[in-house]
DNA sequence: GCAGTACTGATAACCCATTCTCAATTAGAC
DNA sequence: GTCTAATTGAGAATGGGTTATCAGTACTGC
């Protein structure tokens, strides 16, 4: 099982590293047909995927959307969506805590925090 | 259109109340037939549906899962789910100083936090 | 009590993100 | 250039949460 380079996968591969923020599946497609118009949304999952068993990606889920995906070698961050035109943006830093709020019988692994509001874009 | 009081919307109400953190349709449905064997799924999503609407209950999303329900009166909180049994558990208290972190452009509404862990119960 | 209608329970239908199928294409070793 | 298997694109199929349908049930005003 050699693996190839296709340019579908070339191309998945630079919208991911050029990316603010995690993307769906649907954002890659959008993206990608703009460079190659004949990519369907099938060939964009199954390397998503496979990305993301590979170690190259990690996928990012959000209350009541589909997957998104983000480089899987970035450091700890958060996200930001907009309430109007859904992007997802990354937010750099954390204030971390949370460890406090907790009584001692709970076993703290991570956490995760998204917040709301409008983005630079949007009125 | 009079309101009714039947026994199942003061199960589910008694549910919601007793709740140590958002529930499941499901959940509430598995805990509603311990006293109302004949309680079926449907009747459980319309009236959570309609709690929603008239303001008793607020939808609470999480990543990947179905979404639960809560009662809307609780004040600010965040959320803990048990990596084992899925469970999810009100975290009273906040550390907020997520605004510091984004650029002025972006305008914060609000924020979630989740936090990941084992909760005492399991192992 | 009775009537009228809001409500319920069972199940079929729906929605939509994701996966599968399969014939056609193409990267890459020789 | 040839060969072969990995990959692709289109569309069908899947799965799980949620909603719609409809005949039967049971609140509540009188």
């Amino acid at each position: 099982m050699h693996r190839r380079n296709t340019e579908q996968r070339r191309v998945l591969r630079d919208i991911a590293a050029a990316a603010a923020g995690p993307l769906s599946a649907q954002e890659f497609l959008d993206a990608a047909q703009s460079e190659l118009p004949s990519i369907g949304i099938a060939t964009v999952y199954r390397n998503l995927t496979r990305f993301v068993e590979q170690g190259e990606l990690r996928a990012v889920e959000l209350p009541g959307e589909a997957s998104r995906y983000e480089l899987a070698d970035k450091l700890h961050h958060h996200h930001f969506q907009c309430d109007d035109c859904g992007r997802v943006i990354d937010v750099e830093g954390c204030s971390d805590a949370f460890e406090s709020l907790l009584p001692e019988s709970f076993r703290i692994r991570s956490h995760d925090v998204l917040i709301h509001g409008k983005c630079p874009q949007c009125p």
